[in-house]
RNA sequence: CGGGGAGUGGCGCAGCCUGGUAGCGCAUCUGCUUUGGGAGCAGAGGGUCGCAGGUUCGAAUCCUGUCUCCCCGACCA
């Protein structure tokens, strides 16, 4: 498959580096496994895929959608649906390959279920009626109705209805990270809001309330660890619940002005850090609460001048629903004392693809995206000021050779263009360090190591730029 | 779903009111000169003006219909 796709796209016989050999971290395997990035070749710019605009796009309003268009990152092919370029595909795989690992380490088992489903399927839980427009539907040639999945509570509970009919087999977490279509009335700012969007959503299955409780409290912790690990604070907050009560259900928010909801809180919990090991017991005494359940609160106990209000981006929400779907759709396994007993459920959704716009928002300036260390679409950008200069070719030549050794994906600017030019474009893509090659400064044997985020630039010799470069991916 | 706006080379736009056979900037290609923050000169390629009807000698322009996209509001990961 890839060797084709290779031919398609070089013409030309001799080519100094098989893009198939090229080929990302793509995942191939189900774990995380930063080892498989090490040795990567470099990519060549002037070999990507990677349509750069100077200019903005009219139909892009916030600044994340405009970045990702102007970065090369999506394109637009119908109100709400993007396609994935190659950078853009990058940046989504890292940020669903950290979401896997902290569902894998949060005990939570992967399976992967299709985009398709059937009506029947839906009208065993009585949602095929309840779910209105935003559900897409259509028919088969068979005339048999069909609809394209904007969730999955209803497979997964017949899924394990069928595999499963023990006490001895719960509890399980089961996810799977899979596109959903919802028919947004109004897609809007990009990928935040579109019709198709990947996301992580896992489903709890246990016999009791007290361990449905703990299979929540498992994905809260991996909530917290995950929007850490991808260098973001995400904070969450309390949602309206099910028919359960409590507290039960959490969103999480990246607070940015440009987020589509309103969160209440006591402000102590800015001085929380989430990615602490201890945040969830924290939090738990913490109030914080999303518009509509705000609302309902009659006596807010937090004193008016600790209350913040901000608007956030929802990457997150998990709940716990009990035997919802359970109960409808006759999901029963045998107790201990063999009696039949209908598991409680819960389901904890992340917005994969509305993550790569959140992160944006979060992480810019005027230069371009910002990317965190941890999804950048390759960890260093190098630039050779002067390809055609025998001096700099060779320092660019060994820079690359180093970094790829030290398993640092790099973008390789190699294309005969003005130095200016290919600094707008590094700094526009947002890749979290660049290597310069200039004339001078490798006549004195020496890169120019950028940090994107903050702008210091150093001229240091290439052992230097490699300690420094391995120091923050050791972390 | 209510209200508004827009469809003209890849991107951003002008032209439309007052019909006469399509233009500007960026991008792309060629050559030369350049080369550390989106270069200069010279040349070139690329558009059924969203689509379908209609009016007219003639339609990007006027009329009708239709599709699509965007914005504001109500709703959602």
């Amino acid at each position: 498959m890839t060797r084709a796709l290779s031919s398609n796209w070089n013409m030309v016989p001799a080519i100094r580096r098989s893009p198939v050999a090229a080929a990302p971290q793509h995942r191939l395997s189900a774990a995380f496994v930063p080892e498989a990035r090490r040795s990567a070749p470099a990519m060549l710019f002037s070999r990507y895929l990677l349509p750069v605009m100077k200019e903005t796009p009219a139909d892009a309003q916030i600044v994340s959608h405009q970045l990702m268009l102007r970065a090369g990152l999506v394109r637009q092919t119908a109100a709400g649906i993007y396609a994935w370029l190659p950078l853009g595909l990058r940046v989504l795989n890292r940020i669903a390959d950290l979401v896997r690992r902290e569902q894998d380490r949060a005990g939570a088992i992967e399976l992967l279920m299709p985009t398709i489903q059937s009506a029947d399927l839906w009208r065993q839980s009585g949602r095929y009626d309840a779910y209105g427009p935003e559900m897409l539907r259509f028919q088969d040639r068979g005339g048999r109705e069909m609809l394209y999945g904007p969730t999955n509570e209803e497979m997964i509970t017949s899924i394990f209805r069928d595999c499963v009919r023990s006490y001895r087999d719960l509890p399980r977490t089961l996810y799977h990270i899979q596109w959903k279509f919802r028919d947004e009335v109004r897609p809007r700012f990009g990928v935040m809001r579109g019709r198709e969007f990947l996301m992580k959503d896992a489903y709890s299955f246990d016999l009791d309330a007290e361990g449905g409780r703990a299979s929540y409290d498992a994905q809260f912790t991996a909530y917290l660890r995950t929007f850490a690990a991808l260098g973001l604070r995400a904070v969450p907050v309390r949602a309206p619940t099910g028919p359960i009560g409590g507290d039960l259900s959490h969103e999480f928010h990246i607070l940015a002005d440009t987020g589509e909801s309103e969160v209440f809180y006591d402000s102590a919990l800015d001085a929380v850090d989430l990615a602490d090991a201890d945040a969830p017991a924290m939090l738990r005494g913490l109030y914080a609460m999303e518009a509509e359940e705000h609302a309902k609160v009659e006596n807010c106990p937090v004193p008016p001048e600790r209350l913040a209000s901000r608007r956030g981006i929802e990457v997150g929400h998990i709940f716990f629903f009990g035997t919802k779907y359970s109960h409808a759709m006759g999901l029963q396994v045998q107790a201990k004392d063999g009696t039949q007993v209908t598991p409680l459920m819960g389901s904890y959704g992340v917005g994969v693809s509305r993550l790569v716009g959140a992160i944006i928002e979060a992480s810019h300036d005027a230069g371009g995206i910002v990317w965190p260390d941890s999804v950048a679409p390759f960890d260093v950008g190098l630039i050779n000021l002067r390809p055609d200069d025998a001096l700099c070719a060779t320092a660019a030549a060994e820079a690359e050779a180093r970094l790829e050794a030290a398993g640092l994906s790099v973008l390789h600017d190699d294309r005969d263009a003005r130095g200016g030019e290919k600094f707008a474009t590094m700094d526009l893509i947002g890749l979290p360090w660049q290597i310069i090659i200039g004339p001078k400064a490798a006549a004195a044997g020496l890169v120019e190591l950028k940090r994107r985020a903050t702008g210091e630039r150093h001229e240091v010799s290439l052992d230097d730029a490699m300690a420094r470069l391995k120091g923050p991916r050791a972390a």
